[in-house]
DNA sequence: TTGTATGCGTTATCAA
DNA sequence: TTGATAACGCATACAA
């Protein structure tokens, strides 16, 4: 059943109208002041006098004059205008993120010139270059491994970066996010401590995740598991991929014998597509097999059985890397180079 | 169980570097040539002597030179630059469909700047002046109702514009999107043909999602339903909003009766809510009560049971909303200045 | 193929 | 309080 459009509309046969070019010289004469005199009433009013202001004014509203914040930029050296590098807005760890990041920022009047790079890094290197060329006050760049050529024209450009949602003690200027391997063994140290003695981590293809499988795969069998620990991959992270990555495992015999199984995903989607997966075998959550989340999403505590994961705070993570930012544009050197906001394991029922 | 961060690292003392300025013409005198020639070879190497270009490109390469997009953007009065308004990007109708469209641009050479601007028209009228003043080569907005200031501001400054997720036959240039009253008819007509005999609907308070709840209801009431059907709202929509709202219809006796009852969703995500309110109160769906959704999300397909829902095609969206900014940008006037990219009904398990 | 001159619309500096 | 003038870094038109 599907609707479609019921009569095209014809197209408009006369030509937009030309653009009329208003700038401060063209509101300056209506007003009878000088170019310079607009540009003062628009940045510090209180230089202007009253009554030249009120005309000024007037003559701003009866043009519809839109300063060019190009041309202030260029002149000034500050573009307002900070960047920000996202693997993937669609996903919401960092699109919340973001969204934070950048109310944050508005509010000081600056605006966000926003990418996606993908997990790639040359991709990356270029959209940096890209976004580097409108000149912005300050860039937001995901993850700490980069290009070579990344941390060159950083660093060579002079702008203040922050790198979030990872950590380092060797960032390019600020960092503000946790320890992946961290939290990879917070998860083993958990499931050990649940007693599940066997496990498997089935993940996204992007390198933070990998590392949190591997920091979960090393410790788990170090803190007494039975290894090996299956890794299982699949990019990107989507409901269907944690269905067949569990399909998998459980073909493979996972979680066959009485042993108590747990599956750790590195997402709440992947986990929840594990949950969906199992429940359509009928295997019980968590008596037959656990699951373990990652990233505690709104429905990780309404899904059923509730989804046990790891929460990462993205407002404080967004807001910290903006103040950080604006610290660091405001000249100021941040008392903290490194921000590390941690995570914390929210124990709930899958595991 | 929460990690905090271990030892927080000493501030660096020295001061960054300071930025050296380099443009056209450092390179340029580098290379024994002009600045015009310099920006010749970016532009259009063709243009420049195989000799000269490598010459040049060495002294780009040594100085890490990256040219000033204001400055370009300024003197050719091309941006490349569109700016991007959505009401909100965590949400994945509107991220979803930006990021098909940004794709889209980039690979034309442009780049987005993008603001959340919520559902309020003066926020929105705000954000328009913030954009417009950076000179963009096209805008996107979201919606067809806008405040009479964006109107004006937006036909006076002659750019390019379409306006998405919902359509009109007096856009203010493009219009890309689909009617929500239609929507909003055809999930009643659905929900009478099946049979349901009372329905409600449970929306989020954006203006958009009551007009197709609004449309529901008359449609619902005239196509025979038992009326009259109630509509309750809250803003913006969550799982937790819609289990709350479901609790409060089934609590006032909506599907008590042998009725064959249907909950209409403004969202999947409500929908979803509602499931795991029924769920949690044993009540049967579709059996004793049926659940509608609208977006068609990932999860709508995984849940249990699957959920009846919308589809709109975010990306066929996106994408027909770049193509007709690119045709506009382009100087020729679009086919069509109006699109209607329609919507399905997607018949599954819960309705 | 390359260069000179000029302008884009501001802000910053200095005078008045 | 206001104005004249010079950057800002590039693209465009025109010349050579």
């Amino acid at each position: 059943m599907t609707r479609r459009p019921p009569l095209p509309i014809p197209p408009r046969t006369e030509a937009r109208p030309p653009a009329r070019r208003i700038t401060m010289e063209t509101v300056g004469r209506m007003a009878g002041v000088s170019q310079v005199t607009v540009s003062r009433a628009l940045s510090d009013p209180s230089k202007v006098s009253p009554e030249t202001l009120t005309r000024i004014q007037e003559a701003i509203a009866a043009t519809g004059f839109v300063p060019n914040a190009l041309a202030g930029a260029l002149a000034s050296k500050k573009s307002m205008l900070i960047s920000a590098l996202v693997p993937s807005i669609t996903n919401i760890v960092y699109s919340g993120m973001l969204a934070t990041f950048s109310a944050e920022l508005r509010a000081r009047g600056y605006q966000i010139l926003l990418s996606e790079t993908g997990f790639d890094r040359e991709d990356e290197a270029a959209t940096v270059e890209a976004h580097l060329s409108r000149r912005p006050d300050a860039m937001l760049l995901t993850g700490v491994h980069h290009a070579d050529r990344t941390r060159r024209m950083l660093l060579g450009a002079g702008v203040p970066v922050v790198e979030v949602w990872d950590i380092t003690d060797t960032p390019i200027d600020l960092c503000v996010g946790f320890s992946h391997p961290e939290a990879g063994r917070a998860m083993a140290d958990y499931a050990r401590a649940r007693g599940y003695r066997r496990a498997a981590f089935i993940t996204a293809g992007d390198e933070r995740a990998l590392r949190r499988g591997a920091a979960f795969a090393e410790r788990f069998a170090q803190a007494g598991g039975e290894g090996p620990v299956p890794i299982r991959g699949d990019a990107p992270a989507s409901l269907a991929g944690g269905r067949a990555l569990t399909a998998a495992l459980i073909d493979a015999g996972f979680g066959s014998e009485a042993d108590k199984a747990v599956i750790a995903a590195s997402s709440d989607v992947l986990a929840q597509g594990a949950l969906i997966e199992l429940a359509a075998r009928g295997i019980a959550v968590p008596g037959r097999v656990a699951v373990m989340g990652f990233g505690d999403q709104e429905m990780a505590a309404a899904l059923s059985p509730t989804l046990t994961t790891v929460r990462v705070n993205r407002d404080a993570l967004g807001r910290a890397a903006a103040q950080a930012l604006l610290t660091r544009i405001g000249g100021a050197a941040p008392d903290r180079q490194v921000i590390d906001v941690g995570f914390a394991l929210v124990e709930r029922e899958s595991a």
